[in-house]
DNA sequence: ACATAAAGTTAGTTATAGCTAACTTCAAGT
DNA sequence: ACTTGAAGTTAGCTATAACTAACTTTATGT
């Protein structure tokens, strides 16, 4: 159902913080959306249009959003994508956690979900397999370091 | 000097369609970068108007476009976090080829320089270091099947 | 040399997505 | 109950970046 061309990373941004703030709050706001993506409410309210028709959210007028159940099936994919990649870039990165988050916003909107997959396995694949017997966080912060001052130079 | 705003994506990939273009064959043309970038003629005409205004490229009148200096630059930084991604893709998550090239076009414009160094830095850490006696590509593809069969059930 | 095709250009339209300013509705506080 | 401020909304503007249609310039084939 519902004819789903592809929707645009700010879109996606969009439900994705609303996800976020009715996990949190139970409920998200307009002006809850706004402060959390620096927009205005105006583009929140532009944007919520746009769901709408698109039947991802819901909104009594002048009140709540909510997702809708096809809205939250979208959503927690993207936040699935987020979280691995948010994952892979501090566990095997080694990227700070406010970084990892930072860039992870930005990628997410361009990875395919095989990409997703891999890295998630390659994560998984570092962490548990038995024969690379090395204390990654350790051993790769130690080479990244002697990377640096090789490639630097 | 040049007040440098961020590039937006779209003239990241002109930058770089341009980039190709002089290499291959020692010169850019409108129909050219157009057939490469699948636009028209009237969408690189406005892109090249842009770039002429941020003194990134020079064109003779209805001739060829070429990089300045500081266009080949960035150009070349561009298409270096482009091969650093598409290497990553291929040689440690094992995509094909094709697939990587066309992931490694999405995320290249999303990537903190940060983040492709460690990328680089992981992939080669792992095909270096003695310590990972594994051979990477068929001991990864062999967990990843596993992985897979795992995960879809 | 000249007609014609190909390439480059301009003008004008569309869609997305942000903004400010001005207005409406809702919720409190007294 | 009424005022006031916060939140939601609308209208209208801006910028980016694509498009088509129509025009100009350049290059080519006979």
């Amino acid at each position: 159902m519902s004819m789903n061309k592809k929707l645009s990373s700010q879109m996606e941004d969009y439900l994705e913080a609303i996800f976020h703030l009715c996990r949190e709050e139970g409920v998200a706001r307009v002006k809850a959306i706004a402060d959390r993506l620096e927009v205005t409410n105006p583009s929140v309210v532009g944007a919520i249009r746009k769901l709408k028709n698109r039947n991802l959210v819901i909104q009594e007028p002048y009140g709540y959003v909510r997702l809708t159940m096809e809205g939250e099936e979208i959503a927690s994919a993207i936040t699935h994508r987020h979280e691995v990649l948010s994952d892979f870039l501090k566990d095997i990165l080694g990227l700070d956690h406010e970084t990892a988050s930072v860039d992870a916003c930005k990628i997410e909107h361009a990875v395919s979900p095989e990409t997703v997959r891999r890295l998630r396995a390659v994560a998984d694949f570092i962490k548990q397999e038995p024969q690379i017997n090395v204390d990654w966080e350790k051993e790769f912060k130690r080479f990244y370091r002697e990377y640096l001052r090789r490639t630097s130079s």
